[in-house]
Parts: structure tokens; sequence; C-alpha cells
DNA sequence: CGATCCGTTGAGGTGCGTCAACGGGAGTGG
DNA sequence: CCACTCCCGTTGACGCACCTCAACGGATCG
């Protein structure tokens, strides 16, 4: 339970209240944990495994709006219900929080709330980022921007930092970058052929030169 | 002083703590209050005015993250470096807390945390909308959405929901939306010639049928 | 009354979307 | 074990929504 990662830096008897409130689960890959407008009964971490948020527009255009992975929080919300669709990638392990009692335990103890707090304006940070991204970045700026936060992540988890791991389809990598599938796919080749890249066995991909590819991220 | 939001609900001497360590302070239109990567020294609250917030690359491409009207909060932040710049779009009156003070008011009183969590995680939800709008949306619909967010906000701070007032320029409205100046002009006076919306004095549009705006914006 | 800024409009170009076809891997069923 | 289907990723041809470049008028200011 520890490696938790809301439980970084808090007292014993805080752990233990959220332990006490916690149900785990295991989500095959391609499921809904939960879809937009359903009442948010609950809050999860994910404690393996990725999990993508989406929008949708009526007509089916869908915007992934973040991938999650270990230590990550969904479902914080202050309405009553989810403001967007939650679905595994591949399989994953959540803790879910039963929302009334995630109340109580954060009315109870402040750092808890303070943890969630910190994490909640992260998450703001990472948000405004993808807008710069959604916003004025060119196919091959988002696609290294892409590649770039992954391998961040990665390394942050204490997971692999080069070939890094992409266990999310061309599809979703496309809703994510406000893209198709088709310029996706031609922008992964246009970098293997000028080396930037090289893609591997089992959904992994080799950076060349992580500096390089940081400055095509930023449009230099 | 009462009207502050991260004041509702909350308790005399919760106001008081907070007043104490208050700065207020009146900002020309069109000035920085501080820019991507200063020290994060404070934290504010808009009283009055519109203020902008934007990201630029380094070529100058811009992305405006947000505008803030009465009652938001910018520099919420626990890195000690502010992630992006604000600007006044108006003249515009703010709350300035000196962010070690501040934290320590946040310890002090967890209502006040709770308050300025539920604001962060309002935001969340709203950043989501814009990348949805951002990613996958045309610039019709991103127009109309901008121009419902601004009558449903208005009508929110109980300002006119009809004739929207838009204080800022074409190309302010460019950078939020992902488009050029040319295109927002374009798709005013598209919207204009249909008869949907018609502009008039001091930057007041007039929206004729809001729901069959509010159809275009979702792409209906 | 020149200078500057802003919004608008036109003409032309292009990055990415759309549509379509194809190949490989995985699952399924005989 | 082989057909068959389905899904995914890739590639090509073509079109278009939006960008780029350019010009112009009105407002504001010294």
């Amino acid at each position: 339970m520890r490696p938790l990662t809301v439980c970084a830096a808090l007292e014993d008897d805080e752990v233990r209240a959220l332990a006490e409130i916690t149900q785990t689960l295991r989500v095959e890959a391609g499921k809904t944990i939960f879809s937009e407008g359903d009442a948010a009964e609950a809050m999860y971490n994910v404690t393996s495994g990725t999990v993508k948020l989406y929008k949708l527009l009526p007509d089916g255009r869908r915007q992934i709006t973040g991938f999650l992975g270990s230590g990550d929080f969904l479902g914080l919300s202050f309405d009553d219900t989810y403001a967007y669709s939650a679905e595994t990638v591949t399989v994953a392990a959540l803790c879910r929080f039963p929302r009334r009692k995630m109340e109580a335990v954060l009315d109870a103890f402040p750092k808890v709330q303070r943890r969630l707090f910190s994490m909640a304006t992260t998450e703001l940070a990472a948000a405004q980022d993808q807008m710069l991204l959604l916003g004025r970045k060119t196919a091959k700026e988002k696609i290294c921007s892409f590649l770039m936060m992954l391998s961040q992540r990665a390394g942050r988890r204490g997971q692999k930092e080069n070939p890094v791991f992409v266990p999310m389809s061309r599809a979703d990598i496309a809703d994510y970058l406000g893209l198709t599938t088709e310029t996706v796919s031609r922008t992964f080749t246009q970098l293997k052929t000028s080396g930037v890249i090289s893609l591997q066995e089992g959904n992994k991909i080799r950076l060349g030169n992580l500096d390089a590819i940081y400055d095509m991220a930023e449009g230099i």
C-alpha cells in the first residue's frame, strides 16, 4: 500500500484511514471505468497500467485529455457527475475511494487534502502545456512533444526512459494530439526515415537524440 | 472585502487572516503581472477587470490558456516559478497574497484550502473543455463556444448575458482558440451575415438565438 | 496630418484531413 | 492446419479549411 502516491509524506493514521475506505480493482485493457455524465460516486488512483481520459462531441469526434499511469488520480471533481470518460489502455489496477468517505477523510486530514491540491495544480500546469500543443504546434512538434512527455514520465516513475514504451494505439495518439491516425503514422515514418527515432518490438520506440527531439518539440 | 470569492463560506477569523496578508493593486490595461519563469512569489485574486494567461513558444507563437475575471485565481502553483505569463486585458484590480504567508494560512485554515482545491478542480474541467475545443472543433464551433462561454460566465457573475461584453482583441481571441486574427474576423462576419450575431457599440456582441449558437458550438 | 494600431477583406498557398487501398497479425472456425 | 475475417498501421492521391501575405479604412494619438 505504501508507494501509493497520495500517501507520500503522510502519517500512519492517515494512511490507515485511507486504506480503510479503499477498494482495489483490476480492469482489463480497453474497458470503460466510467463515462462522462455518470454520477461521480468515487475517485480512483491508478496503481499500475495506463488509463485514458476523453471527451466526445455529439458526432463522435473525440479528444483524449490525458493518459494516466501509476500514481495518477482520476475522478477528482466537485461536480456530482463525471466531466469525462475513463477507459483502460492496458490492463490496470486501481484503488477506488468512495466519494463521501473520501470527503470525510479530506476534512479529517488536511495533509491529504494538501497533497491532492498539489496534484491538481500540477495537472493544471500539464493541461496548459497541452493547450499550447493543441493550439499552436505542428504535427511533427506534437509527436516529438508526446514522445518527450512519455520518456520523462517513465523516468519519473523509475521506468526505462529511452526505448519508450508506447502502449496506446495510433488512434489514441491521434485523438490526444488533435490529429488523424494517418497523420500520426506519416509523421512517425518521417521521423524514422530521418533517423530521429526507430520503432522496436513490443510497442517500444527508441529515441535517437533526446536534445534534438526536445528542440523539435519546441519548434526550434 | 467580503465578496472576495475565496472568502465565500468562511468564518470571520479566516477572512481576517486572509485580509491581513492581502495587498490590493490596480493594474492598467495591457500590463504584465508576471512572466513565465519568474519566481512565483505571490498568488493573486482578480477582483475586477479581465486578465489573460498565456504561454509562448521560442519563435513567438502564443497560446492563451485562459481569460480570468473577478473571483478567479492566478499563480496557483506548487512550483517555485510561474508556468505561464499573466497580462491585463482591461484595467484590473487584484488582491495579492504573498506565497509564504498564504501557505501558512492554508495550513491554519483547511476550509480555505478546500475552497482553493475546489476552484482548481473546476479549472481543470474547464481546461479539458478547452482541449476538446482546440483539438477537435472547427473555427465556427470555436467562436460559438467562445461566445457561449463569455455569456455564461457573465451570467454567473450577475452581469449582462446577452449583449456579451468582449473586451479582448481579435489577436487575443485567435491565440485563445488556436486560430489567426483573419480567421476570427472572417468567422465573425460569417456569423453576422447569417444573422446569428450582431456587433454593437463598445465591444459588445448580441447573440441572436442562444440555443442555435449552443448547437453550433457542439457541432450539431 | 503623419504614424500606428486594429479589424476587415481578398487572393493564393499548404499542412493536414479525407477517402481509398493494401498488408500483416490475431482471433475464429472448420 | 488452413481459410476467413477483423482490426490496425501504413501509404498514396486528392481536397479543403485554415494560414499567409497583402492591401485598405477607420480610430486614436502626438
